[in-house]
Order: structure tokens, then C-alpha cells, then sequence
DNA sequence: CACCCTCGAGTTCA
DNA sequence: CTCGAGGGTG
């Protein structure tokens, strides 16, 4: 997939989107001011779609002044209108450093000497424009389009940081004070809660909240309801950056302004600086990309303003922004879609799980089409409809999440998701495991091809007996009936059974990539609907040999001119895979099972214990509980399991088929003896790619050790083993002040134990 | 009753 | 890798 594109690809759709712009606004003006329609609703909705479209392949390029984020005309408002006594401009966008340098070269051209920059950071909120009247505050206003915005003062009154008197003396008459608005990380965090906890909507994000806290009307509402109102004000913080409308201030450059402003009691930001090169202006921008999340506020970027005001005249404005000030926006960590569809699935244990399907949009750096909504009652929280347009980000900068929808670009057509009442695979009834549960279960575990696929995968997992080959689709190929004499597998009861014959129909597997959804099909009945709908061929279990070819039998083959099908090296791997598989430690047999809440670690504890599962199956519910890391719920968890008849069938075909189900050597049911080893009674956490060791051989090897191998860091850990590609564990290490090894250490560990490292 | 841990699921990448 | 849910342990 071609995910990437390059400065040109963006720089030409930059340029498009610029233009198609400036066509939507002039549309709209036309129609909403003047009631003049100058194109067709046709013309005017694929001018529409094509921005919208390029907003989505290119994130950089959104911005909330965009016709795509706003509705109608002017935006509509509950509150007055008020005219800016000096116009407030917006920035243009540059979204690379080669983009700054190339706008630095023309300014230090056009300036005809070297120039010295101001950089701060740009926040993620609202711009306001603060009017004093010697030296008192008289309005406050939204910028709206830029000449006239809204009268937000009553509500500004509230934001602490702003002072409703300016400190000192020698005002200006009247002064303009340019800022943004915004709400700290954190207080954005409070702020969701409460409205989760008063079952109110949640913001999508620190701008949102910004944007509707300061909107509220306190008109009409209950005493509670505006103490909330106030409450939620007082968690907006404002920092300025420029001033309007004051002919000749008594200071020469920016940063002398920022000064003053500080001196009359103004917020300024403690993050600017001013720099003497465009060079120094990068390294800004780059370390700032870097440190995003060191920052009390959302930043979206860098804005850069020549720090000389004599050559902001001399440098003048185009007619919507200036050009003595860029702002360099960082790719968007969080980016709008829309919700096509909400989808549930089906997985191993039965849980139906519903999860948001979009249209595909760029985030972080891929491209991204589903993410998951857990539950109901998350779909709930989270407020979403389907056909919303949603905010979608990457959590950890690696798994998708909805926060939710950007509720001002509803047009009516949405509708609510509805929790389906029966399985979608197999239309069973669903419900909750037990009295309160939130989860919805499809309860025909046995059948339901939904889990009988999953639980065919599961035992090819890494985690279970990692068998090569039997993935996800081929546990698809290997559940569902292709061709209707063959019987597919059923359960997993026959999965040792398997023959290269058995496999040999199956001949095409493909996945349609627009729904996820993995169908089967028969190369030879109809291939032609297969390309149209371009679906993928993987795992084909036969491949074309000549006929001159001996291996091939002519019984069970078709025939293609001269040439017939054989099978693939995928289903003799397949065949071999699982023939190894059968000899698997005892502890990947009982976690390929699906025993619920028998997981790697404790089907490690039960089968070290117990050494065969006849010895667990006799095991009572108290011997099973003795065994240090079981309890009682896991212990009911066996014995339900064995009371199961077909669960019955699956141990016994598959000990006909050859599968070990016992410890060699195992001296019976006991307390293991005593590990042994340099790491006994050591935690230790193996994270990132270490050297010379696979995921799964550095946990074996910790366990052969004697020590215990845990999954997440915590105050109980040891010892971090860690190599490059460590995520948050090492951060949470390093915050634990836990002894932090590489490679090579951690060979010296297992191999002499902690001492080795005694402080 | 905290707190820590494991389980299970979804997701995307090379 | 991360989250929520829920089990196990001190």
C-alpha cells in the first residue's frame, strides 16, 4: 500500500484544497448573504466532497476554519455580534521544514536583511479578542470570520487568568488584545469526567471543550446548572500572543510587546523564544515535535512571527493572513472520519464485540478503517451515531480509538446503533454470562462459526502451540464448507485429523478488504467475480504442476489444459506443522483448549502441578485451588470445562490423533519441586527486541532460570530487560527506579543471578 | 479492600 | 501495545 506521499503530493493537494476553499466560501456567500445561488447543489456538494476527501488523505490539511468543519454560512449564533476594531487574521499553514525554509529564504529576501524570529507554540483553542478601553476590559470576542465575531464577555469574566483591569498606568485609549483560549490537559480530563458523572456529553477534544464552555448561555438555566457553567469557565485558561488596534505602540518588536503585556497582567506563554536564524527557528520546531506531551496544553503546532515590527509593515498582509508569521502545524494526532457503520463481532469466547467502521483515513501514520467500541455502553458513553462524523485517534500512538462525534456537523440523517439481539453468525440469541454482566455473549459455543474459527486460530496462536500456517484465514478455510461434499472441520475436535487430502479442495481463501469479512471461494467455479471485487488470494492450499508432473493424483485433481492442481507447500507445512505440534508441552495443550481464564501463566502453574490432564480432570476443586496463582474461579473453570461432553470429544480425538497430554517423567500430582536456578524468587519484565532473543525465548528462558517472568512492570519487578522498540514499560521502570538491563546484561543475569547486580 | 496481575480482545506494522 | 474486566493475593 502506497501510505506515503510527498512534499509535492502534499504541496499540489495543499494547493487544490486552497482553491476549492475559496470556491465553498464563495458559494456559501453568495447563497446564505446575497440569496443567489452561483452553481447547481450538485456543483456545490462534490466541491464539498473533493475538500472533505483531501482533508481525509492529507490530516495536515484540516483546519477549524474549514468549510468542512463549520455548516452554512457565517456560524450560527446565539450570541451578539461584534466587530473587531482592527481585523484578526488568521495564519497560513506550512507543514515541513523544506515549506518554513522556503517562507524564511523569501521574508530575509524581501526584508533585505537578516531577520530574528519569535517562536511559541501554537495552542489547540479558541482565538479571542480582548478590548480595553483605558486600560478596562469592554468586550470580549470569538474571531469569527475575522471582522465580526462574538460577544462571549459575560462568560470571559470567568476565566481567571484574564484581568477585567489592566495593571499599571498609560493605557492607550483603546487597545485590542489578541489570544487563545484554551483547557489544560488535565482540567480537560476533569472536565469528561464530570460530564460522564452528570450524564452529559463528553468533549472530543481540549478545543472542543474550550469552544463549548465558552459558548454557554446562562440564560434559563437552573441555579445547579450554572454553577456547572461557572465551574467548567473557571477551568479555562487564556494566554495572548499580539495586539490590535493601537497605532504606535512604544515597543519595536514582538517579543518587547509580549513584555508589556506581561507588565499590564496579561498571560503570556513562558514557552516562546527568540531566535537569530531560521536555522535556530528549525531546531525549535523540531524539539517542540518531539516533546508535544511536556506541554500543560494541546499544541498543534509552531507559530513563527518575524520579531521586528518594523518589518511586519514592511512585509504587509495578504487579505486573509500575514506575511511576517507562518504557523508549522505537526501532523494530527487526531483527525475526523466518518462513521460508515457500527459492526459486531463475534470472537473466540463468544463476545460480541461492536466496532466502528470508517471510511479510511491517514492518523499517525497509517491508515486506519476500524476501531473498536468495546461494548454497548461504551457506544453510549461515547455518543456516536452512525453516518457522524467522528474523532478518531491513535491510543499509544498505535491502536485506533473513537473519542467521539463532532456533534455541529450532524445533518439529521444519523441514526442510533442498536445492540443486535442475536449472534451475527449464527443468530443465536445473545446474553450476558452472568446477572449484571455489560458483555453480551452468543451462547452456542459449540457451533456458532464464529468461535469455532476463533478458537481453530487460538490453538495455532503463539501463545497456545504456535503452529505455522494456521492463522487467522486459514482457520476461516478451515471451519466454513467450500465445497459442499467436503464437511468442514465442525470444531476443533478434528484439527489432528487433518490430511493433505482433506485439505487439497479448499482452494482460494480471500478476504474482502473494504468489510473484513473473510469469504471462501472455489478458484474454479467462478474466478472472475473474484477479481472484480478485488479480493486478496492468500493461502492457497494448491498451486498448478504440468501433468507431466508426477506428483500429482489424477483421481483427485481437475484438470486445466495440461496442467492440474497439486498441493501447495501451505498445506503439507500445514500437516507437518500440526503432526509437531502434537509432542507441545503440556501447558500449550491446556491453554490451545480455551478453558476460560486459563491463560499461558496459569495453565504453566496447573500443568507443572499436576503433569497430565487425567491427573486435572481427577483433581477436586480444593487440590486444583492449592496450586499457588488458582483459585477457586479458575478451579470451577476446569471442572465446568470437563463436564462438557463434546469438550470430552476434543480430548479424545485428539489423544487418538496423537496429542501428549502428560508430562513425560512427571512424578504425578505435587507441589513442583522447588525451582531451581540463579533467578529463583526474581520478578523480571523482558520488553522491546533484545538481542539474540525471541519475545518467547526470552520469557523460557527467565522460567528456566527459576524466576518469574511477569507481563507488566510494577513496584514487584525486579529486573527490566530491555532493548530497543521498549515502549511505556521502560518509561515505567525508569519512574520505579527499577534496574533497567540490555542484552548482554541480561545474559549475565540469567546466568549468575541478581547478585551480579547487587547495588 | 486495595493493589497488582492476568486474561481477552482489537489493531496495525514489518 | 493498550484497554477494561475481573481474578488473586497480602
Amino acid at each position: 500500500m502506497a501510505e506515503t506521499y510527498s512534499a509535492d503530493e502534499l504541496e499540489a493537494a495543499k494547493g487544490e484544497a486552497q482553491t476549492l476553499t475559496a470556491r465553498i466560501l464563495e458559494l456559501r456567500d453568495a447563497y446564505y448573504e446575497r440569496d443567489a445561488s452561483l452553481a447547481s447543489d450538485e456543483k456545490y456538494d462534490a466541491t464539498m466532497h473533493r475538500l472533505e476527501e483531501l482533508e481525509r488523505l492529507f490530516p495536515e490539511l484540516q483546519s477549524q476554519d474549514s468549510p468542512t468543519q463549520t455548516v452554512g454560512g457565517r456560524v450560527q449564533s446565539l450570541f451578539d455580534p461584534v466587530e473587531h476594531a482592527e481585523r484578526m487574521l488568521s495564519l497560513d499553514n506550512v507543514f515541513s521544514l523544506e515549506q518554513f525554509t522556503e517562507w524564511a529564504t523569501k521574508v530575509e529576501r524581501d526584508s533585505g536583511r537578516s531577520v530574528d524570529y519569535l517562536c511559541e507554540l501554537k495552542i489547540d483553542g479558541l482565538a479571542i479578542n480582548l478590548r480595553y478601553e483605558n486600560g478596562v476590559l469592554t468586550t470580549a470576542a470569538t474571531r469569527g470570520d475575522g471582522v465580526v465575531g462574538e460577544d462571549v464577555t459575560e462568560n470571559i469574566r470567568f476565566v481567571k487568568s484574564i484581568p477585567t483591569k489592566l495593571a499599571g498606568t498609560g493605557h492607550p485609549p483603546l487597545v485590542e488584545v489578541r489570544g487563545e483560549v484554551f483547557i489544560p490537559v488535565e482540567a480537560f480530563r476533569e472536565l469528561n469526567a464530570e460530564q460522564t458523572a452528570a450524564g452529559d456529553r463528553i468533549f472530543a477534544n481540549p478545543r472542543n471543550a474550550a469552544s463549548g464552555s465558552l459558548r454557554q448561555k446562562a440564560e434559563g438555566k437552573s441555579a445547579d446548572k450554572l454553577a456547572q457553567m461557572h465551574r467548567r469557565l473557571a477551568k479555562l485558561e487564556m494566554l495572548v500572543h499580539g495586539i490590535g488596534a493601537w497605532a504606535n505602540p512604544p515597543v519595536k518588536s514582538q517579543s518587547e510587546t509580549y513584555a508589556l503585556l506581561a507588565e499590564w497582567g496579561l498571560p503570556t506563554s513562558p514557552y516562546f523564544k527568540v531566535v537569530e536564524s531560521k536555522q535556530e527557528a528549525a531546531e525549535f520546531i523540531e524539539y517542540y515535535g518531539e516533546h508535544r506531551g511536556s506541554v500543560s496544553h494541546e499544541i498543534d503546532g509552531i507559530v513563527i512571527k518575524v520579531d521586528e515590527l518594523e518589518l511586519h509593515d514592511e512585509l504587509g498582509a495578504t487579505n486573509r493572513a500575514p506575511r511576517w508569521a507562518i504557523a508549522y502545524k505537526y501532523p494530527p494526532e487526531q483527525v475526523n472520519t466518518k462513521l460508515l457503520d457500527i459492526v459486531v463481532s463475534v470472537g473466540r469466547t463468544g463476545r460480541a464485540t461492536p466496532f466502528a467502521v470508517m471510511e479510511p483515513v491517514r492518523v499517525a501514520g497509517s491508515v486506519v478503517r476500524q476501531a473498536t467500541l468495546h461494548n454497548q455502553d461504551v457506544v453510549k458513553a461515547k455518543g456516536v451515531l452512525i453516518g457522524d462524523t467522528v474523532v478518531l485517534r491513535k491510543a499509544g500512538d498505535v491502536i485506533p480509538e473513537v473519542l467521539g462525534p463532532v456533534i455541529e456537523l450532524r445533518d439529521g440523517t444519523e441514526r442510533e446503533f442498536v445492540m443486535p439481539t442475536n449472534c451475527p453468525e449464527c443468530g443465536t440469541e445473545l446474553r450476558p454470562m452472568k446477572e449484571g454482566d455489560i458483555d453480551l455473549r452468543c451462547p452456542n459455543a459449540r457451533s456458532c462459526p464464529a468461535q469455532v474459527r476463533g478458537r481453530v486460530e487460538h490453538v495455532g496462536s503463539r501463545g497456545a502451540l504456535d503452529i505455522e500456517v494456521l492463522g487467522e484465514v486459514t482457520a476461516a478455510a478451515l471451519t466454513q464448507p467450500v465445497v459442499p461434499e467436503i464437511p468442514p472441520l465442525v470444531t476443533e475436535a478434528g484439527l489432528f485429523e487433518l490430511t493433505v487430502e482433506d485439505l487439497f479442495p479448499i482452494r482460494v481463501v480471500v478476504r474482502d478488504n473494504e468489510t473484513g469479512e473473510v469469504k471462501l471461494t472455489d478458484a474454479a467455479g467462478d474466478g472472475s467475480s473474484l477479481e472484480a471485487s478485488v479480493p486478496k488470494e492468500v493461502t492457497p492450499f494448491q498451486r498448478l504442476r504440468k501433468k507431466t508432473d508426477p506428483a500429482f493424483d489424477p483421481e483427485a485433481t481437475e484438470f486445466a489444459g495440461d496442467e492440474t492442481r497439486v498441493p501447495s507447500s501451505n498445506a503439507t507445512n500445514l500437516i507437518a506443522n500440526l503432526e509437531k505440534a502434537k509432542t507441545s508441552p503440556l501447558w500449550r495443550i491446556l491453554v490451545s483448549l480455551s478453558i476460560r481464564h486459563v491463560g499461558p501463566v496459569a495453565a504453566r502453574a496447573v500443568a507443572n502441578y499436576f503433569g497430565s490432564l487425567d491427573a486435572i480432570r481427577a483433581a477436586s476443586r480444593d487440590e486444583l485451588a492449592a496450586v499457588d496463582g488458582v483459585g477457586g474461579i479458575i478451579a470451577d473453570a476446569l471442572i465446568d470445562w470437563f463436564a462438557v461432553d463434546w469438550h470430552q470429544e476434543i480430548i479424545d480425538r485428539w489423544a487418538a490423533a496423537g496429542v501428549q497430554f502428560a508430562t513425560p517423567g512427571h512424578p504425578g500430582p505435587g507441589a513442583a519441586a522447588g525451582a531451581d536456578g540463579p533467578l529463583v524468587g526474581v520478578t523480571v519484565v523482558a520488553t522491546g527486541s533484545l538481542e539474540g532473543f525471541t519475545r518467547e525465548g526470552a520469557l523460557e528462558a527467565i522460567i528456566a532460570a527459576g524466576g518469574k517472568a511477569a507481563s507488566s512492570v510494577s513496584k514487584k519487578t525486579d529486573f527490566v530487560a530491555a532493548g530497543p522498540g521498549a515502549g511505556s514499560k521502560l518509561g515505567k521502570a525508569e519512574e520505579l527506579g527499577i534496574r533497567i538491563l540490555d542484552a548482554d546484561q541480561f545474559r549475565t543475569l540469567l546466568a549468575e543471578g541478581p547478585s551480579a547486580f547487587a547495588e
